[in-house]
DNA sequence: TTGGTCATACGAAAATAGTCGTATATTCGG
DNA sequence: CCGAATATACGACTATTTTCGTATGACCAA
C-alpha cells in the first residue's frame, strides 16, 4: 500500500511534506536542519514526527541503511487542492473566488507581473 | 479582554465563526441548529464551544437575558486574510500564485462566469 | 404550584498533537 | 580497541481540542 485514503497532514507534517517536495529525499538530519531555520525544535521530535508519518503513510522511506531516507508518499498537488478543497469550505464559505480574491490582495505576499500572466491565462481558459 | 492578538480560531471553532458572520447574531440554539445541518454534535457542546470562544475573545455575548445572543468579535476579512497569509507559506511554499491556480483549477468549487469576472477586475487593477 | 422544557455553568473524559528523555546500536577517527 | 558522535526506537509527558454528562436555575402552560 502506498497512498493514504484520507489526506489529512497536521501542521508540523506540513511543515515536513513541504521539505520532502523540495528536496525530493532527504534524511531525518536534513529536514531537521532545514525546520531549525525557522523554528526551534529538538532533533528527536522531528525524528519521531518523521516515523509517524511513515506509519501513516504520508511519507516513505528507505532504512536499508543505517541513516534512513525518506521522501513524500503523497502527490503534492493533490494534497494542495485537498487540504485547500477544505479552507474553501471551511474558510470561504464554499466560494472559491472569495479565497482567490483575499489571496491576490494579500499585502505580504504579492504577486509578480509574470505570476499575473499565469493567473490571467489561467482565467481565460476558464472563460471559455 | 476584547480583541485577541493572535487570531488563530480551531476548525470547530471556524465553523462557527461563519455562522455568525453570516447572521450577525445568534443564539446558542441557532448556531446549534445550523451547525447540525452538516454535523453531528450535542448542543452542550456547541454551547461550551461557543463559550470558551467568549473566553478567547473571538466572539462577544449579550448576556443581560437569560438566552445569552452572540456575534463575532473578529472581522471576517482580516481573520480570512490572516489564515490565508499561513496557508501560502504552509502549504504552498509562500506563492500565493500557485494557491490561486489550485482554487481556480478545483472541481468541486467552480466559479460562475460572474466571478470570473470579478476576479478579472482584480486582476486588471494589480497589473497596473 | 408544579412539572416539563430550555437555558447556562462546569468538570472531566476522550481524542489529537507535539515534545523530548533515554536506551541502544552503529560508525569512525586515532 | 575505545570513546565520541550520530542514528533509530520507544515510551511517556504536556498541551490543546473536542465531546458530553450532570447540576442548577428560569420560564411557562395548565
Amino acid at each position: 500500500m502506498s497512498a493514504p485514503k484520507m489526506i489529512k497532514p497536521t501542521e508540523s507534517e506540513l511543515e515536513i511534506l513541504q521539505i520532502l517536495w523540495t528536496k525530493g529525499l532527504a534524511t531525518v538530519r536534513e529536514v531537521h536542519e532545514e525546520l531549525s531555520l525557522t523554528k526551534e525544535a529538538g532533533y528527536t521530535t522531528t525524528l519521531k514526527l518523521m516515523q509517524i508519518m511513515n506509519e501513516k503513510g504520508i511519507v516513505k522511506r528507505d532504512d536499508s541503511m543505517r541513516t534512513h531516507v525518506y521522501q513524500a508518499a503523497v502527490n503534492k498537488e493533490k494534497t494542495q487542492k485537498h487540504l485547500l478543497s477544505k479552507i474553501i469550505d471551511n474558510l470561504f464559505g464554499g466560494s472559491p473566488t472569495q479565497l482567490v480574491i483575499q489571496a491576490l490582495g494579500d499585502e505580504s505576499h504579492k504577486a509578480s507581473p509574470e505570476e499575473l500572466e499565469k493567473i490571467q491565462a489561467l482565467l481565460n481558459s476558464l472563460k471559455k
